[in-house]
This record gives structure tokens, sequence and C-alpha cells, in this order.
DNA sequence: TTGTATGCGTTATCAC
DNA sequence: GTGATAACGCATACAA
């Protein structure tokens, strides 16, 4: 049991109160307001000789402005505000990581704030981000309350979404190409002779991406039906799979490889997180991917290459959409003033073996 | 392309300014002062009839306190700042994730600066994250610059280290206990009947965390030949992999299984990025897991299941780490003083098919 | 118990 | 060009 040391003095007792420009104003023989001019306004009015008194002063001093002090003066706090639906998910993380990077290179720094999928508290989030004067919002949430973000940017803030629309929201929107994306998917599996697909997704709910990859999916089948000389036979179906419900997942693949019949049973996954509950189902089914279903899956991931004979992605610029979130919101920020934009990214199919229908 | 609008007017044109102390003040007929104690010492010290005035007033005009003119007041900003060297790294997150959630029970909002493994911005960081007075770090960094944690703690902000400690800093340090994790590993490669061994690690540099893995496997290994009568012809070495050396390690590989002889071959790997390494190195040379190689690695992640016959790993308690780091901090911040804490948390084995010598 | 006045560190508006 | 001074929004020592 380690003896409780009586008193803890630090290596050298530094003065807890911090350096202010009053310190540089009296260390360089001027006043506050000089040497604030120096800082912000160097272009112009400063005599050399003051100008490099001051300079010399603050680097003695080591001094730095607070940028509290200036939020609360300018009312701009170069913050800015990331809500996150969940920062276990890799797309947010890698959307986390593009954004802190060009916040970064602009000057900014990140107030961060996860919902742990807990999609009430998004209002929460933004109004404690909001408390703290940041001068943006970047949000990357499950938007099912509106109201939450409307008002930030009713406050004047700049808003920018990612990857999921808020209902009749006016704000900055990056996304991959959703319905492009599911084409690429599909039609690849469709060229390498699966006939019968399935679309599995996460519970649809209200959330925007997930509606418009179903929706394409849905669309890609009929007209495919249209057209039935190039590919006789297409059908397609949908499915959307929990966490707990491995069963029925199991049950609709089973289906799914009754219906083909003779056909090849292919699947879509619309993120990893499916494809990771496909793969458990096949593992449970003890069957093999290409041979006995086809499979393409939303978002390529470090561990793609690795499952079954190499799973095939539809890849998502994830860091390029990261930074261009924030790229948006900071070009607001330096006053771009134009009517919201639509980002759209295309996806990049990655093909595998479990898209090669070995026999 | 879309006119540009003329003007963009908020659907409803708030006021810019936001409201304050004042403004309740008016609202309720009082004084600022007697807004702000009822927000600061609501126990004490106030009539019924006043309290209740001020406070329909506070809800009326939806008045919540400026967090930056409070820090600039009081000096606490109710702000921690989180400095970590990769957020793609999986065990990063994870302490971002543990770390924010108990930052947000705890009423603290978090700064994240990313160096994105760039361990020389780690002082630049620091000092950004020092200049919104954030009340306390907590550091999940390679930990090279030991200067610039060092004076952040001089400043008298508490520091929390996880993962990796920095040389000789005081400070609380929450880790994995490496030396019992790796003894888990390795020996339950041992009891599987490896017995040529090889651990599998980034570069060492100075990195502490990878320094004391190493050693403990050393160590383990030189144990074990004192005791030869239970582990007899237990060999071992170590092997650091870089992301471009592939051919490299194809080559560690090689002669592991030559100096293995008849003797079975086993691979520890250091964490999850060195598995995956191993995982390509495996499919590169058309060897399989368990048979022609025992694999246990560090980290457990949602794929180890399903990477060729499921992959053994030392799962570490991610999310109670990140938990812990912050409550150390937490604590500090509530006034406790106690000396520099080390909080080692157990690995727990994960056994699967890669460490079964099936022939 | 409540109001008045001051200061936190900065920027901006005045005079000089 | 430069220096006092007020103000940003809040908390608190002090006066009432």
């Amino acid at each position: 049991m380690p003896a409780k040391t009586p008193k803890r003095s630090s290596t050298l007792a530094l003065p807890a109160t911090r350096t202010t420009i009053a310190d540089v104003a009296r260390e360089a023989g001027v006043s506050k307001a000089t040497v604030s001019r120096f800082l912000n306004h160097r272009e112009t009015l400063l005599t050399t000789d003051i100008a490099t008194r001051v300079e010399v002063a603050i680097a003695a001093l080591a001094y730095s402005p607070s940028p509290m002090a200036q939020a609360l003066k300018r009312g701009r706090s170069r913050l800015i505000g990331l809500v996150v639906a969940d920062v276990s998910n890799p797309f947010s993380v890698a959307v986390l990581r593009g954004a802190e990077k060009a916040c970064q290179e602009a000057g900014y720094l990140l107030m961060l704030f996860n919902l742990g999928n807990d999609s009430r508290r998004e209002s929460e989030a933004i109004k404690a981000l909001t408390a703290y004067q940041v001068e943006g919002l970047i949000l990357n949430t499950l938007g099912r309350d509106a109201g939450a973000a409307a008002d930030a940017a009713r406050h004047g803030k700049p808003v920018v979404l990612v990857d999921r629309r808020h209902s009749d929201m006016q704000a900055d929107f990056v996304s991959l190409d959703n319905v492009g994306a599911v084409r690429l998917g599909a039609s690849h599996l469709v060229e390498a002779g699966y006939r019968e697909l399935l679309f599995v997704s996460e519970p649809i709910r209200d959330v925007s991406s997930r509606l418009e990859r179903e929706a394409a999916f849905r669309s890609f089948i009929s007209e495919s039906a249209t057209h039935t000389d190039s590919t006789p036979g297409l059908q397609g179906r949908t499915f959307e799979a929990t966490e707990e419900d491995t069963e029925g997942l199991d049950n609709a693949l089973r289906s799914l490889r009754q219906r083909a019949g003779k056909r090849r049973p292919g699947v879509i996954t619309s993120n990893a997180v499916v494809t990771l509950r496909v793969v458990a189902a096949m593992a449970r089914l003890g069957w093999r991917f290409g041979a006995d279903l086809g499979l393409v899956g939303f978002d390529e991931t470090e561990w793609s290459p690795y499952v079954g004979p190499g799973l095939s992605t539809i890849a998502q610029p994830t860091d390029e959409l990261g930074r261009l979130a924030a790229g948006c919101l900071i070009e607001r920020l330096k006053g771009l003033d134009l009517p919201p934009r639509q980002i759209l990214l295309s996806g990049r199919l990655v093909p595998r073996g479990s898209s090669v229908p070995t026999p």
C-alpha cells in the first residue's frame, strides 16, 4: 500500500495564472491595444521599432492569446462541433478523421459529441456544442430529430450533413452517390451470373441513406424486369437484418436460395455491419461465398480481403467525404454565401472472390 | 447552374446575439448577481418568491449560460482534451468512445486532436488544447515527446496516459497488463503444442507498450528454458514487421518454420494491425492457420472470428480502459490528490481455430 | 437576502 | 501611430 504523499508540489511552481496581453504590454513598454493590433492587424499601422519590441516581448514571455477571451469578444471561437451517431462505426471514424484533419489545417479545433446510437440525444448534443460557440456543425447522425439541427442553422451557424439527410433542412450535404453505388454492386452481381438477389439492410426506419439504397435496389430490379432480354429471370427482394434475430437472417438466406432454384442467389449488404452479420450466417449455414451465395457489400474494410475467398465491396471515398464535409463548413465560415449544396461522390467496386461463382 | 440566392434570410430572423444573464435579470426584475446566484448557489441564500421569478424568466427566454464566459471568469472550462496518435486505430477509437462517454456523464465536453501518426506534433496538440483552457488531458500517444506532456502537467493540469507511458512523467497511467497478457497468449500457444515461437511487433522504437510486450515475451521464453522439463525444446525470437516490407515478413515466417523443423511453429502478434499483416503473409504463402502456423494476436476485433479458421486473440478491455482513463481524470478534477496511479487491466484469451494444430 | 461594482483576457472605439 | 477605455458574459467581494 503506497504511502499518501502529504503535499504534491509541482516540479517548478509556475504561476497558476497564464501570461496575458497585459504582461506583454508591460514587458514591451507599450499599451495593450498596441499588442493587440500587432497580433491582429500586423499589416497596417505599426512603427517597425515598436513592432519588434512587441515581437520580442511576445517571444520572451512565450505569450499566446486566450482563445476563450477572443471568443467572448469577437463571437468567433475557432471551434467546430462534430456530432456522430456512433464512433464505433468505421464510416464515422473516417469522417471524423477527415474532418479533424481539415479543421487542423484551417486552424480550427474539433469538439466531439458521440450519440452512442441514441439518436434522441441529438438535440442535447447540438445544444451543448452551440453553447460553446462552435462556429459550425458537422452532423453525421440518423437525422430523426429534425428540429435540433434546424435551430442550429437558425442561429446562423452553418451546418453540413454527412451521409444522412435531415428532413427538409437547409444545409450542405455530403454523401456517397447511393443510387450509383447500388447499381454498381447489383450490376456486378448480375454480370457475374447471379439472378436471384437479396438486398440486406439494417432496419430502415427513416434513415435517409438506408431508404435511398433500398429504393435504388428496388428500381434497379424493376428496370431490369423491363429489359428482360439482357438479364432474363432477374428477381430481387429486400430484408432487414437486426442484431438479435440471427435466425431470421438464416431463414431469409435459406429461402433466397430456394427461390433461386437453379439460378444463382446473390446478396448485397448495405454496410459493413450487415456484411458481418451475413458472414456470420454463412458460417452457421456452412455455405461458401461465391459458390453457394454471391456477395457484394457496402464499405471496404481492412479485413475484406481476408474473409472467405475475399469479400467484394463497394468502397466509399471516406477520407474524401470527411475532408469535404469540413471543407464545406470552413468555406461557409469564410463567408461563402450560396444556396445549400449537395456533394455526391461515387463509390468504387472492389471485386473479389465472394462474387465469383466457382461451381 | 443554380441561381445565386440574393439574400438568405433565415426562416425566423432570431437576434444574432444570444440571450444573456442580463436579459434574464431584466425579465425577472432582479439584478444579474441574483440570477447568477440562482444558477450557482441555488441551495443557499434565496427567497422562494425571487427564485421562482428567476426560474420562469430563465425558462421563458430559454437561457443557458455561456461556457466561454464562465471559463474566462472561473478558470474552469468543463473541457477535456484528448490527444490520439491515430484515430484509425481501433484501440484508440475504443478509448475515445469510453472517454467521451464518461466525459458526457460528468458534464464535460471533449476536444479532440488527432496526431495522424505524426508524433512530432504532440506538443503542438497539447499547446492548442491547453490554450483552450482544457481542465485536463488524456494522452494516447507514442510518448516520444516527453517535454510536451510534462509542461502540461506543470501547468497544473491533470494528465492521464493511456496504453503508452511517457518517460518519467508524473501522471496517472491506464493500460493493459502487458506482461500478463503476453504470458496468457504465449502459454496458450505452448499448451496447444507450438514450440518454436515468433513475436511479431510493429517497429518498437521507444514506444513503451511495444517494449513491454516484447520484453515480456523474451522473459517468458528464457524462464521456460530454465524449466525445460515442462516445455522441452521451447524457443522464441522476435521480429519487427513494417507496412512496406512484406517480403521481410514472408521470409521471417519461412525461416520460423524452418527453425521449427518437426516442432510446431507459432506466432504472437502485438496488435491488430500486425495481425492483419501476418494474415496477408499467410495468404501469400498459401499456409493454413493452425496446421502450418499457430497464431494468437493482441486485440479482439469484429472480424477475428471470420478470418481463416477464426483467429485466437487476446482481448483488451477497451471500453473499460477508456472509461477508466476519463474517470481518473475527472476524479483529479474533483480534487482528488494522490500520487500518480497505475491501473493495469487484465487481458482475456479468446481461443479459436488459429491456435488449434489440426494436422 | 439582494444589489453594486469589479475583473477575467481580449478587441474595438474612440481620442490624442 | 498610439494609448486610454468600454464591452463581451459571467461570478464574486463587498456594500446595503
